[in-house]
DNA sequence: GTTATGTTAGTGAACGTTAACTAACCAGAA
DNA sequence: TTCTGGTTAGTTAACGTTCACTAACATAAC
């Protein structure tokens, strides 16, 4: 992970802020430099190319979700809370940088460049590895429900990933952080083991 | 809804192959000409505009989808029963068509194009109204879980469209149909009211 | 001879990227 | 202090490619 400069900040934040209005598609480096306010040309003073600007984009997201990652495993509390803590803090980040969001769901608009695609493949793998060790974790103590785990990841994470799909395709008209709180009572009823307690 | 020429139909069929192939970065005229075997120009004999093509491949999506609504709505059976249908139908059409499973991760791709985007969220709108209808009639038979059915409904859609995701993200390395049968075994077990019976 | 279906050759626009140049600043040597 | 060389960050103009799309022309069927 490199240092960045105060220009190079502010263009990956214009990148940013034009991938959350008009899409990936509408991000090329003449847009960047006309939000950065100056000429294309400029911004190749500060990047190599436009793929090593994505790349630092999909750096910002990585170490993000890496600091939670650890936050989460570091967490001595139980495992649904766990889950649950993951759950709101992906509502949380998404809410406070929609960008983010966008990113959560390239997968197939970085295909083309197999560099990026495995550096985003790479955060979710460690994502699905975290949630996998939390529910197993959970079945043990039977405070989760005895499915097989990779379903209830399928279902927790595919729930979150729709939610949040709703909140953007819905022009972001409600509160992502509440509709995830109120959510995830729904999701961790049903996850939760019943003949617990 | 048009009819559609034998040439037609190769030009869409060929557009299908490419996106399922090399995903819709990489469909253009040039190389839809070039997998049907003539030249560029040639596809403007048979449609107007690349969005035409498009537009036509979003309707085969729509009557498919819509025949399925009806097959449901229709079908005497309880509503946990439905629910299944659904679910396994479109894992049955996304296995025998993978363009079919592209085109239900597009709504960010065909953001730019608002006719297009409007014609895909129709669908979804579809699907989820059939969905929330029929979970809603579970719930008043106490067959389904008395949870806010906009959350049954992100949780099931969530999990379907998750699964098919890691279908494509793994290069359709596993047999969906067989993934779906036993991910909704899971599903079906957190769906259904436990008090029930 | 008209209609349908191809061809080749071309358009203008947009893309990422590079080249050539300039203005501002900043060292150390005269 | 002033000259000199070098770096940094910007400019405009252009490159080569690709895109969707069009015009002019050919050929064969009816």
């Amino acid at each position: 992970m490199k240092k960045i400069t105060g220009r190079q900040q502010e263009i990956v934040e214009a990148a940013l802020a034009i991938i959350s209005d008009r899409g990936l598609e509408a991000l090329t480096i003449k847009s960047i430099a006309a939000r950065v306010g100056f000429s294309d040309a400029a911004v190749y003073r500060h990047f190599r190319s436009k793929a090593q600007i994505l790349s630092t984009i999909i750096d910002l997201f990585a170490r993000d979700s890496a600091r939670l990652l650890r936050e989460i495993h570091g967490c001595s509390c139980a495992e649904l809370e766990k889950m649950r803590l993951f759950f709101l803090d992906r509502c949380r980040v998404f809410s406070a940088d929609r960008v983010l969001a966008t990113v959560m769901f390239a997968e197939n608009l970085f295909q083309n460049d197999p560099l990026l695609a495995a550096k985003v493949r790479q955060v979710l793998q460690g994502h699905r590895r975290l949630l996998l060790e939390t529910l197993r974790g959970g079945q043990r103590k039977k405070t989760i429900r005895a499915l097989p785990a990779e379903h209830l990841f399928t279902m927790v994470m595919g729930s979150l990933r729709l939610l949040v799909l709703q909140w953007r395709i819905g022009g972001y008209g409600f509160d992502l952080m509440r509709g995830g709180e109120k959510l995830w009572l729904s999701v961790e009823t049903v996850i939760k083991n019943p003949n617990g307690e």
